[in-house]
DNA sequence: CATGAATGAGAGTTCATTCAT
DNA sequence: GATGAATGAACTCTCATTCAT
């Protein structure tokens, strides 16, 4: 594939992501990303059969995207809990962010394909959260910063919660307080046995 | 409406409620009722104009219906602490029920229809098990079964980490161990400090 | 299916013959057929999901109505002889005919599609030809009329004359010299040997 | 044309006639003698216009390369009775032979395509069958081999049933006696009147 | 010459919705 | 009320054909 195709793949890719924010995945037809891109009809299945096709090249760039969360946010004295807590704080901006996420799309997606486990974005996305919070937990912990006997369920504890956030925030109204209330409790949590 | 007309209307919505199930909402189609019904075209149209109006009136039944879970299960004898255990333990079953549930429907449903919260069934659910979960660990409390000071946070925190559970059974193989992990680790933060 | 239905599925049949002599097996889309029956597109489909089925109707209207080749047009007083001439004239008929003929789209449907020989309308017309004149050459041969050893062999080599003639008359000129020449030399080998 | 281009042009049509022998003339699209070719779609069009221009070189080559049937075969002493039984043998083989044939491509060709009598593949080969034959049965006449009145009726009558004959293999199943019977009945019609 | 990306016409198919009976 | 035939819009997908490189 020459360079031109490459780029116009992108293009149609990212294009397509935007449909998918929009509409979700079920919806969205093979018409609407030839609209939304301006291109022909065959053109589109010059690079794509179907649109679950186009969407798995979406989450894949997805994926690759969010590598890294912290980048450059963090300085060099911030605290696991000042760590934990610019997390949150991320997940919360990301749960109550009105314009259209790719989050409606990915469920539904995932609700009709089974993919095996390493495949599965949502799976890695949880995953990696667990890891990253139950590092700093333990972290936290020596520094006597957060007690905690049980880091990883603490860990996955948390990452339920904003599991269970997330399709609250789709699914209905979803009060900034709400979110806020989960976050400090969460944080409490850690800190509490003080 | 004649007897008749309205055991036919529930006919419909029953018959309905199983295709939901098994194919979600967005992808059941006005054929798809009118050949599980086994009536005319025509004839479903007397009764809804649409799948959004008869997935509206399965999700009233829905709520009727599913009124008191504990109903008859629980002896006199049992403290708190059983019956949140029991009412976890139903939880787990529904989480890891292979056949076909109303989930996935309802999800699809809410991520495209905004609702007035009063009725909204997820919030509804949700508000509900809170409030219920929340008079039971009051109750451990006082009987100091339970070690809590923040019972509707706990309540809360709880409901939220179902709702994520329930969303990752919809969407990626959910292991019976993971279900049970965090069951007890719900469990032991209640009777964790004693 | 009500009378109407009825009706119309044979209306439909009947035109969509007209549109596969014109246009050949392969050629005819549903389209064409929509079209040249003036209905909808949807309304074609409630009767017939392709053209292959669509044909195998006109296949078999076809057969039903071919029943009696000779009826009524063959005298008392007339000998074996002066039939199987008829037949032969009838055939010749058949062959220089102008106006488009079923044979170019019986053919494209077979060459692609293997059925079981009772349901190969060419096969069956082939042996009912085989076993007509079978029965004439024997009566014939009775009378002092033909002079015949093996009047099967004979009947057969009739009837694939006449297919070749066919073929014949569909891909190139076939002049009608041509189509005597050949019904001569068949009835010339039947009384010859006097 | 360079030589190249010759060599080209050549390997083209020699792919597109294992298409042709594959798929019949009518489903042969550009793009699958594209694909087979391994060429690119334009580079195709620089040589054809469309299927049936490519078709009538494939013919074309087709009759240059089918000059000689008896070459070598025939030994010094084979009587005229030998030579049409290797002949008729010879036929016989592509009659049953199993592997796909241009046959279908040829007849679904000249079912559309009316063509000046000189250059239509199918009556060349009839004619020339003709011809021979009428060569070998005057010879065998004169050698008192065979007895025959009209060698050129009876040589047309021949090459009408092979044509009928190759028309039954193409839409039917034709058993292997079948062609041994109507073989064994020509033979016979020369010999016979012993 | 040769490539292959791009276009757009057109065929297939499904359904929501209507309406005469 | 109930039926189901009929319509037409909308979508999917494939290819002939062109054209910039």
């Amino acid at each position: 594939m020459s360079d031109k195709s490459v780029q116009k793949q992108k293009y149609i890719i990212e294009t397509a992501r935007n449909v998918f924010m929009e509409k979700g995945f079920k919806e969205v037809t093979m018409k609407d990303i030839v609209e939304a891109c301006g291109i022909s009809r065959g053109g589109l299945y010059l690079y794509f059969q179907n649109t679950a096709e186009l969407f798995q090249e979406v989450l894949k760039l997805e994926h690759e995207d969010t590598d890294d969360v912290f980048d450059g946010k963090i300085s060099k004295e911030a605290t696991p809990g000042d760590i934990l807590a610019l997390f949150l704080k991320e997940q919360k901006r990301e749960l109550l962010n009105k314009k259209p996420s790719l989050n409606m799309a990915i469920y539904e997606y995932f609700f009709r394909t089974k993919v095996p486990a390493k495949d599965n974005l949502l799976k890695k996305q949880f995953d990696g959260g667990v890891y990253v919070i139950e590092r700093l937990i333990e972290a936290g912990t020596e520094t006597g910063e957060f007690y905690c006997e049980d880091p990883r369920g603490a860990a996955r504890n948390i990452m339920y919660v904003l599991e269970g956030l997330k399709i609250a925030a789709q699914t209905r109204k979803l009060p900034e307080s709400a979110v806020d209330r989960e976050i400090l409790y969460i944080m409490q949590g850690l800190f509490a046995e003080e």
